[in-house]
DNA sequence: ATGCTCATTTCGGATGCTGAAACGCACCCG
DNA sequence: CGGGTGCGTTTCAGCATCCGAAATGAGCAT
């Protein structure tokens, strides 16, 4: 099998902060599959091979259309939508009536037409966060673990524990573990909640802190003195490593934040065999290289958040908005 | 056939002042409609007359009800929409495979599922502005309206003019307009527009005295430096009334910002025949009125904005989601 | 290497969707 | 006030599309 024609170029339909611009409709190929079938939870494999089980559901993409162009009229009436969209006039009504069913659009005889309500963001909700850094990040860290050869993780901060929710040890040479996905780093030993309480607000330390004493007893005053000292150091030198006394103790754990503005939204690692790289290697090849890739990736989220037109505008931009012709 | 087992569902959870909160499901009855038949544009006739001309699409609730539970999930397999949903799993892989196609959801083996994309936004992008603003005000204004009898309209800036996008005009017993949407009132000489550039923003305020001055020669210096004074007046007073000279003169027209912050979203306006409120009665029977109702929709708006669980999150409020629990 | 889990696919059957055309309400104009 | 007209809504027949139980097989665990 040619599983190998894969990994050169990956990625290249998901790049930069564009995302999915190519809409050309992946068009549902039944006979000849040339990507096979993957699951979707695989920890090895192939990521991003074109392939679709079944066609798109029609009725489900004229809905979503429909539902988009609403977005865009605010207020619009069944012929609106009918000229901006091309429909037919009953299935647009159709789609309407269903859509009023979920409670997604109202129909307001008072405004003349159809508008969106409040629910509409329940289909937008869980997208920042997870899902927003993950989307910036996928392509950097790809490239990363390409460049030099060591899996990438990337984890965000899940009640009193880190969360990891993207990995790249599928497309790694040199995996060393089963799978990073589903683990919980520990905040004060683990190099990603060090990095995410080293650069987070104070504010939120303290919580972290509080939160930290509450349910660990053998955590003292001491230990705490300790760690904040450990921090500070963390927030000097710009990266994080984990405890030495934690396993695996054959592999040493870098990480550094991801952040936007004051926040951490995350933070991202790198893993590594200590007798593979030189100690006075690791800096030149492991964490610069990360570090640039952090740069880049929070140089997207800042554009996607606040340049782009994708943003959700505070009401300052709702004017800057009517303002423009 | 048992047509009516639709709406065995949902939106029980949807709570409060919100505007449709008789969103039971508006069940589709072929036979019996109590409502009759109501265009959506109509002037007259009822508002909410609970009718469907066709029963739900159920291929499009599913995927909505697919995409709104991987928006909770944040990363979801197969197996995880299947314990929410309760969906047979076939179906969660079509809908998935159509959500894909149209770039709302993207799958990724290196976070072990499926996920949201910036697409969803597109769904959600037109809710804040009009839509937001009508929703939160629709019940006070009607209340305005069935309490004083005189319609109440509701525009928003909209380049160089107010666009009138809802009047309940179809409630008052005594209309005086064939109707008000649609319509375009002046910046300069209507009660919503001077109530907009009284209190919007001072740099707002110079942007659109600029634009003004371009767009109308006959607009020199002095008329401004007047209406400037005017519109100090109309902050002093807190309302705003129309030019005196304009059409139609036998009513008078109140305005009074809706305000978020330190913006106006939109203006609130009422309007009666002149023979028809003794002078010394406006500010009773009108302005007070029209005052007290805009303060209980900024309180909600404020509200829903802040305060409310529907808020899309800042980049501090999502620190604040992932600390509690 | 073998078994087992679980995502994915298949396939037959019937449900549900499509959209042209008819309908009739509500506004407009004389 | 009363017909004309535009447009939102309804109907209906035909067939494309969707449903979901069961089979498949990829991928992980031991």
């Amino acid at each position: 099998m040619d599983m190998n024609s894969y990994g050169t170029d990956t990625v290249a339909d998901e790049d930069a902060y564009a995302g999915e611009t190519n809409q050309t409709s992946h068009r549902y190929s039944p006979g000849q599959d040339e990507g096979g079938s993957c699951r979707a939870n695989s920890r090895r494999g192939m990521t991003d091979s074109i392939k679709a089980s079944y066609p798109p559901v029609e009725s489900v993409r004229r809905a979503l259309e429909i539902l988009r162009t609403l977005n865009r009229l605010r207020i619009g009436t069944v012929g609106d939508l009918h000229a901006v969209t091309g429909l037919p006039k009953p299935t647009i009504v159709r789609m309407l009536d269903t859509l009023i069913a979920d409670g997604y659009v109202a129909r307001d005889n008072m405004c003349g037409g159809y508008r969106v309500t409040h629910r509409v963001k329940d289909l937008h909700a869980g997208y920042e966060g997870i899902a927003e850094v993950i989307e910036a990040s996928r392509p950097f860290a790809i490239e990363l673990t390409n460049s030099i050869k060591w899996p990438v993780g990337i984890g965000m901060l899940d009640g009193d524990a880190i969360a990891v929710h993207f990995w790249t040890g599928t497309i790694s040479p040199w995996v060393h573990a089963n799978t990073l996905l589903h683990n919980r780093p520990n905040l004060i030993t683990s190099a990603m909640g060090r990095a995410y309480m080293a650069f987070c607000p104070e504010e939120e330390r303290e919580l972290l802190f509080q939160r930290i004493r509450e349910k660990n007893s053998a955590f003292g005053s001491d230990q705490e003195a300790q760690h904040r000292a450990l921090l500070a150091n963390v927030r000097k030198k710009g990266y994080a490593l984990r405890s030495p006394r934690t396993e695996p103790k054959r592999n040493i754990t870098v990480a550094v934040p991801i952040r936007h503005g004051d926040m951490v939204l995350a933070s991202m690692t790198v893993s590594f065999f200590i007798t593979a790289v030189a100690p006075a290697d690791v800096d030149e090849r492991v964490i610069q290289p990360l570090k640039e890739t952090v740069a880049k990736i929070e140089s997207v989220i800042r554009f996607m958040r606040d340049g782009g037109s994708g943003m959700l505008p505070t009401s300052r931009d709702v004017s800057r908005m009517a303002l423009a012709v």
